[in-house]
DNA sequence: AGAGCTGAGTAGACGTCGTCTACTCAACCG
DNA sequence: CGGTTGAGTAGACGACGTCTACTCAGCTCT
């Protein structure tokens, strides 16, 4: 039994549900509000603007992805080499089949991150990461920051241009797969 | 002395301005146009649409990208680990000048991509990049166009989080070069 | 019980946007 | 000199984000 649903966190699902079918530039306003089966003036009580309805849609994107992340985690004990890997490909996973959702996060031009908080959700994501980086990695050189912010880098421009076509088009590659086994081994030598 | 510049070349070249001073969410198709001195009507005699007005944009970002790098590559001869080092600060530096128009380019939402053949000018640098790749690392595995796409996507991923700031507060750096060094070691193996 | 307040949502206006269409008007051609 | 064409203008349309005035049910306080 679902806890009653108030008109903030249903413009936020139908909002979520609405990104993910149409794309970032068919969640208007008033397409979301039309959607929730309310007038185009009654979002303006829970969000004063589009942005921050936006924002607010982006930050349980993260909050999504991170739980998505930690519960795979949970389930794959040991080495962290996989650990890292098993969180890469959730990444991935996570990109591909909410992918208007992630677009929307990293449009940092759609968003007021500052004000949100929005990388108080984000922020622990990478820590994780590091962390994880640091114990599969014991050389000290470069520092484990700089390797994650690396592999993170890589990850994300991974998601982008594959999303873009880019890639298929340019390596002839048919999923990312191979290419996610050789940015891991790029940035932390070769699996055990 | 210029040849002289037609309206169409003029509104690709104030968008390009705009874009680059205000910002992609500033670039309507009105305000281009008033810079550009004419109704709001006009455009549309060169460009049925905005968005190929925008994609013209793009495309001539991706040829004045192409444009710098071949010349850059031009006086940096011998060893192609540093013709690949110099290639890829070539693209941060565009990124972080340009950076309008950059995001532009790999926004597309906003571009028709197939019609305009706007690949045809991003996929030459690809293989100016798998050359270099290939002619810089010997070993046969991973095959270098993987490598080639796997680096790519880092360099657009380094790029997209540093100018979110992201990797500023995630890993304390203040410029992204040593996450660029960084990068190419794991692709590249450690520099000569 | 009845008056007054409050909070949630409605409805209409404003200016801007992209697009469409009808028009002006100078240049050119026979 | 009449007619055509091509470049740009001007006004309309619907959709958008925002703002403001309003309704109206539910609550409290005497």
């Amino acid at each position: 039994m679902q806890a009653e649903e108030g008109l903030r966190e249903r413009l936020i699902r139908v909002g979520g549900e609405l990104l993910d079918t149409e794309g970032p530039s068919g969640v208007s306003l008033r397409e979301i509000a039309r959607h929730a089966g309310v007038s185009h003036g009654a979002p303006r009580r829970y969000f004063p603007t589009h942005l921050e309805l936006l924002s607010a849609i982006a930050r349980e994107g993260f909050t999504d992805l991170a739980t998505r992340v930690n519960s795979t985690l949970a389930g794959v004990a040991g080495d962290p080499r996989d650990r890292l890997a098993a969180l890469a490909r959730v990444y991935l996973d996570f990109a591909a089949t909410r992918r208007g959702r992630y677009e929307l996060m990293f449009r940092h031009d759609l968003l007021e991150s500052g004000h949100l908080r929005l990388r108080d959700t984000s922020l622990p994501l990478f820590r994780l990461l590091t962390d994880l980086v640091a114990q599969a990695r014991p050389e000290p050189e470069p520092p484990a920051q700089v390797v994650a912010g690396a592999l993170w880098a890589n990850l994300h421009g991974l998601v982008q241009l594959w999303n873009w076509g880019s890639l298929t088009l340019a390596t002839g590659a048919t999923d990312p797969g191979a290419l996610l086994d050789a940015t891991l081994t790029a940035h932390l030598g070769p699996a055990a």
